[in-house]
DNA sequence: GTTTCGGCTCATTTATATAGGAGCTACTCA
DNA sequence: TGAGTAGCTCCTATATAAATGAGCCGAAAC
């Protein structure tokens, strides 16, 4: 799917290698992915609720950020299939609990100290 | 340039009015633009000696990276047009400088706490 | 007087991200 | 039997970001 030998894909990995940050910045810039993630820390735990919570939000587009984040270990899928109707329910891990953290820190920031243009 | 009557246009507009962290996390996730901001703190304060230490950069990114900066008050920009040969240098601001501490974290949390799958 | 260097700008091509919409599976409820 | 719901997947179209390469302006060194 993504191209192996182009100069953009070259130099993406270049700056993931030089220092994760790159990595976790990229990340977090898949636009809905934090939202997803502050919403299921809010007790928003399912599919469907997540959907209507983050109104604009297309489904494939939840899909992948919510497998994006199981794949990262920042929250968890249990699929309680023993019950009926069987349901998916999604949980903040710790590390996700620890960058929600982070993260309010930098909102904080960028609340009080940085200025947008225009 | 930007269309303005896209869906895409419309559901960044409104993450960024939710939220101003989307908003810097947009301005953080164009590529370069924290090595830019890590390497002006480091003491490399011009055009040349940036694009010469982050080697794969191409002039144009480097000097639109450079803009955003300064349209954010991250970093400064200084013409010394008094000086022969006229030199332009740049400083990290205070905002900039506080900027890095954040990123600090956050690079500390990506190397030891994340995971990055494959 | 022409070549060189710093610090850029612009137009075009290439690559990637987001959105839209159809559809699928397992289940339940009437 | 047929419709409805949850939680997705896949294909395509559209929008945006990054890279390439040429070029420009003023000063200065040869």
């Amino acid at each position: 799917m993504r191209k192996l030998t182009s100069t953009n894909y070259y130099n993406q990995t270049f700056l993931e290698e030089k220092c994760t940050l790159n990595e976790l910045i990229n990340l977090l810039s898949k636009r809905w992915l934090t939202e997803v993630m502050f919403s299921i820390e809010e007790g928003n735990n399912r599919f469907s609720t997540l959907k209507e919570d983050l109104k604009h939000i297309s489904d494939n587009i939840l899909a992948d950020r919510l497998k994006l984040l199981e794949q990262h270990k920042l929250i968890i899928r249990n699929d309680n299939f023993r019950e009926v109707p069987s349901r998916v329910e999604y949980t903040l891990s710790e590390t996700g609990a620890k960058l929600s953290e982070l993260l309010d820190g930098l909102c904080h920031f960028s609340e009080t100290e940085m200025e947008f243009p225009e």
